[in-house]
DNA sequence: AGAAAAAATGTATAAATATGCAGAAAACAA
DNA sequence: TTGTTTTCTGCATATTTATACATTTTTTCT
């Protein structure tokens, strides 16, 4: 999964350096091994909701509106992770199982990064309903899942052998 | 003075309504009878620390970061923008004199602005000091006080009649 | 597995945006 | 005022970014 790691990748970079253009980034991904060519970057970078902003000295660079306003800080999100168990689709809607009692804290973890993927959720006590908005895919939310909790796919991999 | 009303012009219009393209902002100013090109706008916008989202329906949409977390409201400038008398420069340096006892709130207004153009301020009683960032001229920041407080300078000018 | 559908990607190019330069306008000084 | 300097602007164009289309890759279904 080469888009996975490359939206992560997109992710770390504009947040952590200056990056002032699509040519800037596609050379610092090339380095680390992730290849693609412009227009995909331009797709990625709308995908992420990524902007562009003058950086005050004339420039431009990219940046990801923090919806960390409100955002569950790092911490939490290491304690929202090992909780998650499974995940299943229904119906054109996803559903997460969590360890008993978790799912409210895992959904509102969900619920406030905001992403545009995502229509909204509700929680049980071990389940979450995750509703993607019109037009998105189940994949594309479970992308975004990725995007939102890092190494999530992998780690259920793990859970379920 | 066209250039200080187009900036507020662009301000208003990329703020309450989904501006896509300098093509589309520059038809609306055009509509208030502020012509100019599509030139002139790129150096505006980016003057004016706006920058460029996806508005998540596959479109972009130009905004202006707002500064406005701990920003006074609005009707707080209004009650900043009476109580100062006057602006004078000095070594590079702005002084702006306030009705006595109104410096630190009208201080306390700029400094919240956030604006890029100013490194600081220092009130007392009735006097501020605005200290300009390196580089930036004392009409550049004359420009930028406009921009915050509108109609300051038409204020001052009818106060020393 | 193999067929069918959906998603991702690259290429080429269109569209949008930024900028060097030169002239115009405005601010400033005397 | 008049000359001097700074800022502003448009024009033309370079640069950057987005996208239509064709192809490949990945998923989904049976």
């Amino acid at each position: 999964m080469q888009k996975t790691k490359r939206l992560l990748a997109i992710e770390k970079l504009i947040t952590e350096e200056e990056i002032s253009s699509h040519e800037v980034l596609l050379k610092k991904l090339k380095g680390k091994g992730l290849n693609c060519t412009q227009a995909t970057l331009s797709r990625n970078l709308r995908q992420l909701g990524a902007g562009r902003i003058p950086d005050g000295r004339g420039g431009y660079k990219y940046f990801l509106p923090d919806n960390s306003g409100n955002l569950p800080s790092k911490a939490a999100k290491i304690q929202v992770l090992p909780a998650i168990r499974e995940i299943v689709e229904a119906k054109g809607l996803l559903v997460i199982k969590t360890i008993p009692g978790n799912a409210s804290n895992t959904a509102f973890y969900i619920d406030n990064t905001s992403r545009f993927e995502i229509a909204g959720t509700i929680a049980g006590d071990d389940t979450i309903l995750v509703i993607p908005r019109d037009g998105i895919s189940i994949n594309q939310v479970h992308t975004c899942l990725e995007i939102i909790l890092p190494g999530l796919h992998e780690q259920i991999k793990k859970k379920n052998i």
